[in-house]
RNA sequence: GGGCGAUUAGCUCAGUCGGUUAGAGCGCUUCUCUGAUAAGGAAGAGGUCCCUGGUUCGAAUCCAGGAUCGCCCA
């Protein structure tokens, strides 16, 4: 069948994916290095509760390109998929289809039958995600995905935390956490990233007065404290200073007020007095009034109502003294630690103060602030209040402010392991590279601990048991809890698991679990164990597949995947689980603007896929730009590669077949130009995906296949019309070996070629990746200085009005002895492009032009330095004539800079070609063409006889005749015209395809030159 | 508020070790070619290399500050 040159993309694509399942190509493409080295690939699961997007298919693509590569390269590259089903998301799609949303209402409608919702929920959308798997050509192994709820991958997780917990690392803390009091559960500090919101909260300041002597201060004086927050004075429990910064006692109308030195103006304004400065840890135990009584000094302990030392204190913002509540805030609660502070918490789990807050009981904080206020204000407590406009973060569920509580929370001790997690990082290549020591490297530096536990119901269990002492046991697997409780565990979920108790190995009392799932964070870190059910099977498998070579993902899995990957294997390993990563961006619209779907400028992928194809939306993410800048994403953006590239490629493909060698011919130097360009070609390809960067490698090939149209081809077209073998051989390899380089960027087009060029194995995907041959570097020089010389006589052409029909006695060309052997080589194929009879050179430009000579500032720049402009001005004054002799002859130039005599060569001088006014003249640095214009009769007649050529194969064209097909030509007309071509008959006849021609007929008129010719055509 | 990245022609992007005339493709205008023809070739128009300052003989490139956009975090 021949190639059809206007093939739809899309349709071509069906029919492969088609040959693809009949042929079984993904698993022979295994079967085929069954034994060879593996090569490591680790899916990073995504969920598939929700539909698959552009963005998906950005990273899917790009963890196809590279395994294609590799398996190609010789390696076995095992692709198992993977799906990650845990977690709030999951939970919070089920709340909406069950139309609740608390966790009253989810334990009233029974965790059993939630989870069993969730369950289903996860894999609500997992066909869409196969099918688009498989048309955009993401060769993985679905069949064996693994799957996060499977009971052997949380029992391989339950291992690990098993291990973590044998280290001592695993521990449960209280910590300030920031919680959503509507839902009753704490966020992750994901979701809290999802919910901030701008909004204007009280900023007050209010006037503590210290209760005795001591120090610097005075009782009575006012310590001026700052807060955004007045429901937390209630339980105000301490005041935080600096201890370096600078305070003052200062006078002002209410009295004596202590703040730091820096805000004094801001706070106070002009009218005050300073009576005293010191460093805040003179302020050290200074006991004060709260603002509130409800809960006394004495129930926070020893310091109490005292000012502390903390050096999270700024005099940025407030006063330099901050109200401090140990229950509510992060550095609160650390700095209450530090002093052993008891942690009062007057607020329940709904976000209501409790029976101790008297008059306010029952109010939900946040709605208190002005109340407080107000009372604060009443008791004459009150500095001054103002609207504080800040960020804050809301539950991105339900929109309720949260709050930071301190709440008991299990923890991984992480932080201990820093510097292991930072040696790991440096074995691993990031791409982008500043990943590796920015975003990702500081994240590892500020490393804290990972709380691992989450309030919820739909994850892996948190295995940690506990009796009525205190004492906890943490479980390693499903044999060591039957064991001990003599229940199997089928389903590991909860609810099951919550009912399975045992006598503590302690004290004998019973043992409970904890009623905690883990962060799903933990359930991917230990996907390269996990999804082998590691180590209770396949241990070796594991083994020989750890660490990975390869993973992908965007760039936010810094502190998603590539962390919880990395820490695992670290606490588990103390080793990286991956060498090579690349980090992909963002995709925008065309607007620069975040697709959304409130935005409504969502790219769907199908709209994608049916209009241009799998093959063009994978090239235009492979080649547009480097994947981790982001995209401006749009479908008419990928049209333009289809067109740019795929059209290109096919086009030339098209060409190919069109025509059939007919006899043995000898290459010439434009097929061995071809093969050398292959050849390169190749060799940046295999270099830059050894080096994960599919760009410029795309890039690369593009290159390679426009050189291949818009010049091979071209220049060859009469081979291929005659029917030499060497052409449609070399056009062959060309095409086949490129058709392999494309395989992992665009395998389906790819594989269209390779099965109309070869097709001795069933699929290019299965064949080896090219090896480079011999490059001449010499005929790449030359091709290129022709190349150059053709576009300057071209434009020479275009300048002097003289159209490339008419043929020219010559061209004049100056150039230099390298340029010069160069274009003599390939002087045929450059006569030919400029249709000029021969090509004249010309050493020295004098008769053509004159020079310019100016200064080569790379080379002298650094010999000169300062001097350098009187160098350059220096030799901007010699006679460039004189200077071109010179250097022409082997010589040196000399000048004189300040009195000292410098030598130059021909490296440290640039020589360009001046323009000369009154010549048809094109120059390009020292290299330059003219055009001898003047035309004699036989030049003439040549021209016309191409005129009618064209004519005629107008006429050939209208009268629908095919491109072999042989016609009797009749012509008639203008006697000038007639004699051209009698002249010039058998050109006219050969390439008109004519077995006859009488010059006394009629026919069609067209018009050449104002003459007429009548031109009649039949098939004969 | 902190960290990271980006900013070059109307659009999408290159730009090597700092080198003096900053490029390509697309789009636009004009012309050309006609046996790949919805292709090819030539020319033209189009630039505050985000801004300011600094280093340097010389800055799109290096440094500092700022602006805008994005991401991550608080």
């Amino acid at each position: 069948m021949a190639v059809d040159p206007n093939v739809s993309f899309p349709a071509l694509e069906q029919r492969i994916l088609e040959r693809w399942r009949e042929r079984d190509v993904f698993a022979e493409s295994l079967r085929r290095r069954a034994g060879a080295e593996p090569w490591v690939f680790y899916e990073g699961p995504p969920t598939a509760n929700g539909r698959p997007g552009s963005h998906h298919v950005l990273s899917r693509v790009f963890k196809d390109i590279f395994p294609r590569f590799k398996t190609m390269r010789g390696y076995r590259v095992d692709r198992k998929g993977g799906w990650d089903c845990h977690g709030l998301p999951v939970e919070i799609a089920v709340e909406q289809q069950l139309g609740i949303s608390t966790k009253q209402e989810i334990e009233a409608y029974g965790i059993a039958e939630f989870n069993a919702k969730c369950r289903e929920s996860v894999f609500e959308f997992l066909e869409d995600w196969d099918r688009l798997t498989e048309r955009i050509g993401f060769w993985v192994d679905l069949e064996h995905a693994y799957r996060t709820l499977d009971a052997t991958y949380v029992e391989s997780v339950w291992w690990a935390l098993r291990q973590i917990s044998d280290k001592g690392l695993l521990y449960e803390g209280h910590k300030v956490v920031p919680y959503c009091p509507r839902c009753g559960t704490a966020l992750s500090s994901h979701e809290v990233a999802l919910g901030y919101q701008d909004v204007e909260d009280p900023s007050v300041y209010v006037r503590f007065p210290v209760t005795e002597d001591g120090g610097p201060v005075q009782s009575g004086d006012d310590l001026l404290v700052w807060t955004t927050t007045p429901w937390t004075l209630v339980s105000n429990a301490a005041v935080a200073v600096h201890p370096e910064l600078t305070y003052v006692r200062a006078r002002y109308p209410q009295g004596i007020a202590v703040l730091a030195e820096a805000l004094v103006e801001r706070v106070l304004g002009e009218d005050v007095r300073i009576l005293d400065r010191f460093p805040g840890a003179a302020l050290d135990g200074v006991r004060y009034e709260p603002p509130f009584g409800f809960i006394s000094g004495e129930a926070y302990g020893e310091r109490g109502h005292s000012v502390l030392l903390g050096d999270f204190v700024t005099a940025t913002d407030g006063t330099g003294l901050v109200h401090t509540a140990i229950a509510f805030g992060e550095d609160d609660f650390q700095l209450g630690q530090q002093y052993g502070l008891n942690v009062v918490n007057p607020v329940r789990l709904d976000g209501t103060y409790d029976e101790r807050i008297g008059p306010y009981e029952g109010r939900f904080v946040k709605d208190a602030d002005l109340d407080l206020v107000e009372d604060l204000r009443a008791r004459g407590r009150l500095l001054r209040v103002e609207a504080f406009e800040h960020a804050y973060p809301h539950c991105w569920r339900c929109g309720t402010p949260l709050l930071y509580y301190a709440k008991p929370s299990w923890y991984i001790a992480t932080s201990q392991l820093r510097e292991r997690l930072l040696a790991a990082n440096e074995t691993v290549d990031w791409h982008p590279e500043h990943i590796k020591h920015g975003r990702f490297g500081d994240w590892l530096t500020n490393n804290v601990d990972w709380a691992l536990s989450r309030e919820r119901y739909w994850g892996t269990p948190l295995p940690v048991w506990r009796c009525d002492e205190g004492h906890t046991h943490t479980i390693g697997s499903f044999d060591e809890l039957e064991e001990l409780s003599g229940v199997r565990l089928t389903d590991p979920h909860r609810p099951y698991v919550d009912d399975v108790g045992f006598p503590c190995p302690r004290c004998a009392r019973r043992m409970q679990r904890v009623p905690e799932v883990i962060d799903v964070w933990f359930d991917s870190g230990a996907m390269p164990f996990a999804q082998h059910h590691a180590p209770f099977e396949h241990e070796a498998v594991f083994e020989s597949r750890f660490p990975a070579d390869y993973i992908c993902e965007a760039l936010d899995q810094t502190r998603g995947w590539f962390y919880s990957l990395l820490a695992v294997s670290t606490l588990l390993f103390d080793r990286a689980p991956y060498r090579n990563v690349v980090c992909l961006g963002l995709i925008l619209d065309d607007e620069g603007q975040k697709m959304s779907k409130s935005k409504g400028n969502v790219v769907a992928p199908w709209d994608v896929l049916d209009e241009h194809g799998a093959d063009a939306f994978r090239w235009y993410f492979f080649t547009s730009k480097q994947p981790w800048d982001g995209y401006r994403f749009s479908i008419d953006a990928i049209g333009d590669g289809v067109r740019g590239f795929l059209r290109q490629l096919w086009n030339t493909y098209a060409f190919y077949d069109r025509y059939a060698p007919e006899r043995p011919s000898e290459p010439t130097d434009l097929d061995r130009w071809a093969l050398s360009r292959l050849s390169a070609t190749v060799g940046e390809v295999t270099e830059r995906l050894d080096a994960y960067d599919a760009t410029t490698a795309g890039r690369a090939i593009a290159a390679f296949v426009d050189d291949l149209s818009n010049w091979y081809v071209r220049r060859s077209r009469r081979r291929f019309w005659d029917g030499e073998q060497a052409a449609f051989d070399t056009l062959r390899t060309c095409l086949l070996t490129v058709s392999k380089l494309l395989a992992p960027f665009t395998p389906f087009v790819a594989d269209e070629l390779y099965e109309g060029l070869d097709g001795s194995e069933p699929s290019v995907h299965v064949t080896d990746w090219p090896e480079p041959a011999e490059r001449d570097a010499e005929l790449e020089a030359a091709m290129a200085v022709a190349r150059e010389t053709v576009r300057l006589g071209l434009a020479a052409r275009k300048q002097a009005n003289a159209k490339v029909r008419q043929p020219l006695r010559a061209a004049v060309v100056v150039a230099d002895r390298r340029e010069r052997a160069a274009i003599e080589r390939l002087a045929d194929v450059v006569a030919d492009e400029l249709n000029v009879k021969e090509l004249r050179f010309v050493d020295n430009a004098d008769e053509l032009g004159s020079y310019e000579v100016k200064a080569n500032y790379r080379r002298l720049g650094p010999r000169f330095g300062r001097a350098m402009p009187q160098v350059a001005a220096a030799i901007e004054a010699l006679d460039p004539a004189h200077v071109a002799r010179s250097l022409r002859d082997g010589q040196t130039v000399g000048v004189a800079i300040d009195g000292h005599d410098h030598e130059l060569t021909a490296d440290d001088l640039q020589l360009a070609m001046a323009p000369l006014e009154g010549y048809q003249l094109e120059r390009e640095g020292s290299h330059a063409v003219a055009l001898e214009l003047a035309l004699d009769a036989e030049l003439r007649r040549e021209g016309l006889a191409r005129e009618i050529v064209r004519a005629v194969q107008e006429a050939r064209k209208r009268a629908g005749l095919d491109v072999s097909d042989r016609i009797a030509l009749t012509l008639g007309g203008d006697g000038e015209l007639l004699d051209a071509a009698r002249a010039f008959e058998a050109y006219v006849t050969g390439e008109t395809l004519a077995t006859t021609v009488s010059y006394d007929g009629g026919g069609d008129a067209a018009a050449i030159d104002g003459r007429e010719l009548l031109i009649g055509v039949a098939r004969s």
